[in-house]
RNA sequence: GCAGGCGUGGUGGAAUUGGUAGACACGCUAGAUUUAGGAUCUAGUGCCGCAAGGUGUGUGAGUUCGAGUCUCUCCGCCUGCACCA
């Protein structure tokens, strides 16, 4: 029997359907093992060469679990709501769900094609409302939860009424808006209802707020910090602008610190947490007070609170500088300076995020006219706007110290304000002096001649003692944008009552399903998709979605019209996969108890500062109240690199329909087109009869080929359509067999790097499943051939070693060396002729979480009922790898002169006497004695003379 | 600018963590077989050299009996953040 990959690989993939193999057991008296991949968001384009590289990693690691008597849960779902979809719905009408539900099904048939060894019965789509109804349910617990900072834990909205009615807001330390004003137990008992909502709302972990947010006009919606990629839109590349809007909020800068602090308790990539680290952005320092000083135009005086990290050089601030977006501009702004600031405000409002980055060079500002006095020497300072203050970071105002910070001094430079030198020994003619260690303060009053350590303390003691000031921490993070003017997303369970505040709809009604649209374009008056639909105003009563026409805000209020954001669904579905089928709960508390957290993920990097922050925060949350019993929900996660696409590149002659090959091109002015990497073969060779069927324009072109070939040259990016570099894996599967593709792809180097496609290197490991099939069946006809003799010494040493190696390199996730590692294995056992069942019975299990659907087929040709994926994984015995000798080099002087065969059991002392006594040795030394021997048992011996 | 990472044959990449560098595979060369092959098998393949031998892990130094691996310098490349006070 041949190695007739097709026929084998459709029988086991139906077999496996069929047995349910790969269901995992719940309950179950098994260890747990979870092994998770990032769900993938069904696109159109369906899968290419790339997206399994990932899931054949987890395959595998989950089938080794699974051999190890594990239960392991490896499921598979999709993050199905998203805006490819929603706009080919605007350009045909199409509704999102049944586009959804086209690419699902052939991302189904794909994956089906690979052989994975997922729980099919566990898929959740987080466009399904019987699983987005868990996504409202999060939402809603967020709503009505606060986060407690003396505790350090979200609690319920109701405690915190509680002790409003009993102490104000005084008496709680909760995390608010900075807007929130002082009340007393009895200012919040005169509050009337509507009055309470709003300073709850201040409260709330998700809340509505008027925030600058990003808006993209292309895309018709707004954007998270981390979907704006240069000041473009990630999505689409389109521009995006600063812009007021009222929005739904997360509060995750309360969880800002215990975001960092978890990063040590989980082993994620190094790079990984450096980038979360680095969103966070932590940084230690004090908030400073400077009040304004009154002047004929303005009688009052201002406070404005600034942030620095460097409270040491506070003697060196010689003015102050204001985000042109600060709020108190407009107030503190004199007469005379009014004109000159508007013209300025106007001019920077008007430039894009991306051309205020791109220009970070030019120096610009406006003079205020109001003065701030300093709040250690009372001297007043000028207050100033510019745009290298950012309205987002710290509090918006920076008080600023020339002789310290680069951009200060260009600032000063550039308006010709004072610049104090403050530090001892340094000179600041050409530039700031931004050294932080080792630097003596000067010229500072009380903290003259102290580093900066001690003079940052004593700073910051003076400034509480006349509370002008104290030490804080302030983040980078901050709090996500939660609302986005789309269609295709889950709808919140929101009402606005009568006094226009929002309400949740009652749990029991959840889920709240999108309403049907004629459009899935924004209103004519601005509003959201949404707001198309006739069916979507709330009755209080009836408990039901009922038509906008009956709005009387009596009975029937208008909901919410945004939607959720892509990373809303993706937050809590590692958690919904344990029990997917709940209509109770998000999971059960059994559930949950057992399977706790996930032990493998494995994931893209590019989500590091998006799902993978967004998802700790909510894990945190669910935590906080006790719905799940990890505060991190991942324990260990790896990073797959991209597999890049390898380009072909055609050169034609500028301006002419000539095209050159490769060779040809060097000398001549010549553009480069891309064509197929499918019409290209091994050697680069472009098939120009296939290139003129594949593009009609190219049948009247004249080729200049090198000795009748044409060549193309190479380039290695990103895997896409339009890049004609896409490989698919059907192909794939339909020439070389699901197993073939699953082993080169781990073949292709280590999991976590990004590499090159190269579809010629696949004969490598094809030929290998060939060698492996051809150790069992014999002769020209290929007849199943295994026998139960007594196998050889070294066939045995040939299979231990080659478990121990696996098993190593699995547990390790180097999946790449593995695969050499069986590569050996096999030319050594074809090159002994081994036919014995003793060594290849355990091979067949070994090589199964890799090649699954060979070992499934040989297992049952060695006479095997049940499935291979439950056989016990094999253990290497150390007896068959040890040996009584080895080839010892002998170094001179760290230099390899021969090698020298010698028992492993010898002391190290008698290996030193027989090297020296060998007569090569003494060839060596010529009669020296030799000063030092040195003799690592088993490894090595040199001699140093 | 800040943070992190990387640099090994023509190519993808190995190297027991300081112990014979280049495993395994692609490609290439030669040969065998076949009507033919992008099939199969055998041998070879870092570089220089006919050979003996020399040389070799981006550069230059250092530690060590011994360095791809550790330390420092410089060069080059990649990723994330970026006017973050």
């Amino acid at each position: 029997m041949q190695y007739n990959f097709k026929e084998i690989e459709s029988r086991w993939q139906q077999y496996w359907a069929d047995n349910h193999t790969f269901h995992s057991e719940f309950p179950s008296d098994k260890p747990k093992f979870y092994a998770l991949t990032m769900f993938p968001y069904p696109s159109g384009a369906g899968l290419h060469v790339g997206h399994p590289l990932g899931y054949i990693a987890c395959d595998i690691y989950a089938r080794f679990k699974r051999h190890q008597g594990y239960n392991v849960l490896q499921p598979m779902g999709y993050d199905s709501f998203g805006l490819p979809a929603e706009q080919y719905a605007i350009q045909t009408g199409q509704h999102p769900a049944i586009t959804t539900e086209a690419n699902i099904a052939r991302y189904r048939e794909q994956l089906d094609a690979l052989g994975f060894s997922y729980d099919w019965s566990r898929e959740v789509r987080t466009s399904n409302p019987r699983y987005y109804r868990w996504t409202q349910w999060v939402f809603m617990q967020l709503f009505d939860s606060w986060y407690d900072r003396e505790a350090g834990k979200a609690r319920p909205i109701e405690e915190l009424v509680d002790r409003f009615e009993s102490g104000g807001n005084a008496a709680v330390d909760a995390v608010c808006d900075a807007d929130t004003p002082d009340f007393s137990a009895s200012d919040w008992q005169g509050f009337d209802q509507a009055d309470q909502q709003r300073m709850l709302l201040k409260y709330r972990l998700t809340y509505l707020a008027e925030a600058e947010v990003n808006w993209c006009p292309e895309l018709g919606t707004v954007l998270a910090n981390d979907e704006v990629v240069n000041g473009v839109s990630e999505r689409g590349g389109f521009p995006v602008v600063r812009k007021k809007m009222t929005q739904w909020m997360m509060r995750i800068t309360a969880y800002a610190q215990r975001l960092l602090d978890g990063l040590d308790e989980i082993d994620w990539p190094q790079p990984l947490k450096d980038a979360q680290t680095n969103w966070i952005g932590r940084s230690v320092g004090a908030s400073v007070i400077f009040k304004t000083v009154p002047n004929a135009h303005q009688a009052e005086s201002f406070d404005i609170e600034v942030f620095t990290t460097r409270p040491d050089t506070i003697f060196g601030a010689s003015f102050m500088t204001l985000a042109p977006e600060h709020e108190l501009v407009a107030r503190i702004t004199t007469p005379g300076q009014q004109e000159e600031v508007r013209a300025y405000i106007e001019a920077t409002s008007r430039r894009s995020e991306r051309d205020r980055m791109a220009d970070v060079k030019t120096v610009s500002g406006a003079f205020t006219g109001a003065y701030a006095a300093h709040p250690l020497t009372g001297e007043p300072v000028p207050v100033w706007i510019g745009d290298y203050v950012l309205a987002g970071y710290g509090t918006g105002a920076v008080m600023s110290v020339p002789c310290g910070d680069q951009r200060d001094y260009d600032f000063a430079k550039h308006f010709g304000l004072p610049i104090p030198n403050i530090f001892e020994g340094v000179s600041i003619e050409e530039a700031a002096y931004e050294e932080k260690d080792g630097v003596v303060i000067a010229q500072s009053d009380f903290i003259s001649g102290l580093g900066r350590e001690a003079a940052t303390r004593k700073v910051i003691d003076a400034l509480e003692e006349k509370g002008l000031g104290k030490g804080t921490i302030n983040y980078r993070l901050r709090d996500a944008v939660f609302s986005r003017q789309r269609y295709w997303g889950e709808p919140f369970p929101v009402y606005y009552d009568a006094d226009g505040l929002p309400r949740l709809l009652p749990e029991h009604c959840l889920p709240l399903e999108l309403p049907e649209v004629e459009k899935y374009l924004p209103t004519e008056t601005g509003e959201p998709p949404l707001g198309n639909a006739t069916r979507w105003a709330w009755d209080t009563e009836r408990e039901a979605v009922v038509e906008n026409t009956r709005i009387d805000r009596k009975t029937v209020f208008p909901l919410e019209l945004n939607t959720m954001p892509g990373w809303a669904g993706s937050s809590q579905y590692f958690n919904r996969y344990m029990d997917p089928g709940n209509d109770q709960a998000l999971v059960s508390e059994e559930a949950i108890g057992y399977w706790e957290d996930v032990d493998l993920y494995i994931g893209g990097s590019e989500h590091a500062t998006g799902h993978l922050l967004y998802s700790r925060f909510w894990q945190k949350f669910m935590y906080d109240r006790g719905w799940v019993p990890k505060e991190e929900y991942a324990q260990k996660l790896i990073n797959q690199g991209m597999i890049l696409g390898t380009s072909a590149l055609m050169y034609r002659k500028s301006g002419t329909q000539t095209y050159l090959s490769k060779g040809l091109a060097e000398q001549e002015n010549v553009d480069a087109i891309r064509v197929d990497v499918g019409l290209v073969n091994a050697s680069d060779e472009l098939d120009l009869a296939g290139l003129k069927e594949w593009q009609p324009q190219y049948a009247d072109a004249e080729f200049v080929g090198e000795d009748g070939k044409f060549y193309v040259a190479r380039d290695v990016e990103k895997m896409s359509k339009s890049k004609y570099n896409v490989v698919n894996p059907d192909d794939i599967c339909e020439e070389y067999g699901a197993d073939a593709l699953r082993m080169y792809e781990m073949f292709l180097g280590p999991l976590e790097q990004s590499k090159p496609w190269n579809t010629a290197g696949l004969s490598g490991v094809y030929g290998f499943l060939k060698k492996f099939w051809r150790l069992f069946h014999q002769g020209p006809d290929r007849t199943f051939e295994v026998l139960d003799d007594t196998p050889a010494a070294a066939d045995l040493k040939t299979l231990h070693k080659t478990i121990k190696k696996v098993t190593e390199d699995i547990e390790a996730f180097s999946f790449n060396t593995s695969v050499s590692t069986f590569m050996i294995c096999v030319n050594e056992l074809t090159a002994s002729n081994c036919r014995s069942r003793a060594v290849l019975e355990p091979l067949v299990v070994l090589i199964e979480p890799y090649a699954p659907h060979m070992a499934e087929e040989l297992w049952h040709q060695l006479g095997h009922g049940e499935s291979v994926a439950r056989e016990a994984y094999p253990v290497y015995e150390e007896k068959y790898l040890v040996e009584s000798s080895k080839e010892y080099p002998i170094s001179f002087n760290g230099k390899m002169r021969f090698t020298m065969e010698l028992p492993l059991d010898m002391s190290k002392e008698d290996i030193e006497k027989a090297v020296l006594a060998n007569e090569k040795t003494r060839q060596q030394l010529a009669g020296r004695t030799p000063k030092k021997v040195i003799v690592v048992p088993g490894k090595i011996v040199n001699i140093v003379g």
